[in-house]
RNA sequence: CGCGGGGUGGAGCAGUGGUAGCUCGUCAGGCUCAUAACCUGAAGGUCGUGCGUUCGAAUCGUACCCCCGCAACCA
């Protein structure tokens, strides 16, 4: 039975547009893992969707003169058809406004409670005694005590950057009506965090080795510091009610004294997507308009295969501001079920990709649009750029000057000419038509190491090369690297076998030689899959074989496995990538001054 | 002392005790099948600063300087 992988992709937030630095922060590197983990015939269940409620949602709303519903709408359309342009290829995209994620949030919710790891608790929020209701901070404004700057939120001064505590803002109002509001108890039901304490450190040190260094630091960080009891419910509308009729059924001491308005904080239901598109994919025949869905032969349709055997791998892909909730909060939340749960074996973090040098910034307008950037150069060459400068370990920045240099320097003069320049030639010697007895086993050609090592850092398994090498992994840019540096060797054997010149003297060994090249190139075709699909399928096209087509429990990535080429037949030649115009290009940079 | 990360040739990075590496750029040479692409070679770094440990430190300790992320309702 194949491998059970589920890759949980952090859900975007549906109040602004995807950026580049989106894709390189957890959506791109998440599809790389998944396709990669197919190649092998995994059984990848890649999961995501839309975050919808949380007051983000209802700030952009508000902005635009929108309901919530409508914004929801609008940007997770917009985020879908992103997506699919982009390629990221996700086994199921939904959103959490599906009846079926409000279910097993339910489900969990009460789960929890009956288990004592749910409390109640009393703690003070801004209400608005003229609207007659609780405000979120972003929602109250007032004059900060420490600079007398008005028109302040309540939580830090723009002005002076002092954090304000509850009820240090003077003159508090709401900003929807500029009615004045006042600090008042109100009770919610709290997440105990630290009864699961003695758990997550375990959990901590047990997977020590599987993530990045700064990731497991980051996250030992604050469970050092201690956790503290979280609310998992809000006064607040745009969000999931809590299931009160079952609350109801319950003891007395779990009740809360009034319900009303009281419903589940954003960040304790959005995690648990993971789980409930699993259990929709499961069910699902097929996918709907506003989803994205996949599903290929052989796939399991049992949600336990994935969340509960001990063998499964799980995945959750992220940015860093997310950390916290996918290293801690969220394994707390499976363990307090206590029911088998497999907790995520890798949880993987980049930091931020900076825009020349500054943070994405939608509101000063200093961002790039994804789709755009796709449009006009190619969603391949976007990859390509962006899977090179992931910034795994450190920030990482996308300039323009940059981009040109590695797809002209790099993509088009390695990869793009060891393609043109071999294929050219059998065009042009051989009609496109070669057939030999058999291929040369070349040292320098042997691609098998590169397969192996290429595993090693996109799984984080160290295995028979250099076990040194892959700790912390997945390492996808060094991955890139790898497979970059064989077609590299692909350049050199071109030039050390004096082909051009070889083909006047032994017309035969010449064929062999470059028939090791077409497999080389079929080779790279296959490792290039994860990080350049589109690109893959050219090269397959071009080779006139068929595109790779992953299938659970065929593994088409090990080099043993797939076949060897004795023969080829050319289709007509194009060129896998046209140079960048470095005027052009640099001149997006003044464009988006 | 809030938590965490970083400071290595022109740029971006790798390197955690034993002659400082990679990609790009630069310079020189070679080749001509290829998108002025490819190949070979060279130049270029006292590894943020001081002190210390050690036979020996980019790598360990310590003090300091600078940059950055996070800080629980900006998921």
């Amino acid at each position: 039975m194949s491998k059970k992988v589920l890759i949980g992709v952090a859900w975007p937030y549906v109040n602004g547009d995807i950026h580049v630095g989106h894709l390189g922060g957890y959506l791109l590197p998440a599809d790389i893992i998944a396709r990669f983990h197919r190649l092998r015939g995994d059984d990848v269940l890649m999961v995501s969707g839309s975050d919808c409620y949380g007051t983000p949602i209802t700030v952009e709303a508000d902005k635009k003169g929108l309901r919530p519903e409508e914004v929801v709408d609008i940007y997770h359309k917009k985020d879908l058809e992103l997506f699919r342009m982009y390629g990221l290829d996700y086994n199921l995209y939904t959103k959490t406004t599906t009846q079926k994620h409000k279910e097993v949030v339910h489900e969990l919710f009460l789960k929890l409670l009956d288990n004592d790891y749910i409390e109640k608790g009393v703690m003070q929020q801004y209400y608005s005694i003229d609207d007659k209701q609780f405000l979120p901070d972003r929602y109250v404004e007032g004059t900060c005590p420490y600079c007398n700057a008005s028109n302040q939120r309540s939580d830090q001064c723009e002005s002076c950057g002092r954090w304000l505590k509850d009820g240090e803002l003077i003159d508090p109002v709401s900003k929807l009506t500029g009615s004045k509001v006042t600090l008042k108890d109100t009770e919610h039901y709290f997440l105990n965090f630290e009864k699961l304490e003695p758990q997550l450190r375990e959990y901590l040190d047990a997977n020590k080795g599987n993530w990045k260094k700064w990731v497991w630091n980051e996250a030992n960080g604050w469970l050092k510091e201690g956790l503290q009891r979280r609310a998992i419910t809000r006064d607040m509308d745009w969000s999931i009610d809590l299931p009160i009729e079952e609350i109801k059924k319950r003891d007395e001491s779990k009740q809360l004294k009034d319900f009303t308005g009281k419903h589940i904080y954003v960040w304790f239901e959005a995690v648990i997507g993971y789980l409930s598109a699993t259990r929709a994919w499961c069910e699902m025949e097929e996918g709907t308009p506003d989803t994205i869905f996949k599903r290929e032969d052989g796939q399991s349709r049992n949600w336990e295969d994935w969340w509960k055997r001990p063998d499964s791998v799980i995945y959750n892909f992220m940015g860093q501001d997310n950390l916290v909730f996918h290293a801690l909060m969220w394994p707390g939340q499976l363990m307090g079920l206590n029911d088998g749960y497999q907790l995520p074996k890798y949880v993987v973090v980049n930091k931020f990709l900076n825009y020349e040098g500054k943070k994405f910034s939608k509101s000063r307008n200093w961002t790039i649009d994804s789709k755009v950037i796709a449009e006009k150069y190619g969603v391949d060459l976007v990859r390509y750029y962006i899977a090179r400068n992931l910034p795994e370990n450190k920030e990482g920045n996308f300039t323009w000057e940059d981009f040109v240099a590695s797809v002209n320097n790099e993509l088009v003069a390695n990869l793009g000419n060891l393609v043109n320049r071999t294929l050219t030639f059998i065009q042009n010697k051989f009609s496109g038509e070669i057939e030999v007895e058999q291929i040369l086993p070349t040292g320098a050609l042997s691609s098998s190491m590169t397969f192996e090592r290429v595993s090693g850092y996109l799984s984080g398994f160290a295995n028979a090369v250099d076990e040194e090498e892959f700790q912390n992994g997945p390492w996808i840019v060094k991955a890139f690297d790898e497979i970059m540096e064989l077609s590299r060797k692909g350049n050199v054997y071109f030039d050390q076998m004096k082909v051009w010149q070889m083909i006047k003297e032994d017309e035969n060994e010449a064929k062999v030689i470059l028939m090791n090249l077409v497999n080389l190139i079929y080779d790279l075709g296959i490792l290039i899959y994860p990080f350049l699909p589109e690109t893959s399928n050219k090269i397959m096209k071009l080779l006139n074989v068929d595109v790779v087509s992953t299938k659970v429990g065929s593994d088409l990535w090990t080099n043993s496995n797939h076949k060897v080429l004795n023969e080829i037949k050319l289709a007509e030649i194009e060129l896998l990538f046209n140079k960048l115009d470095p005027e052009k290009v640099l001149a997006e940079k003044d464009n988006s001054d």
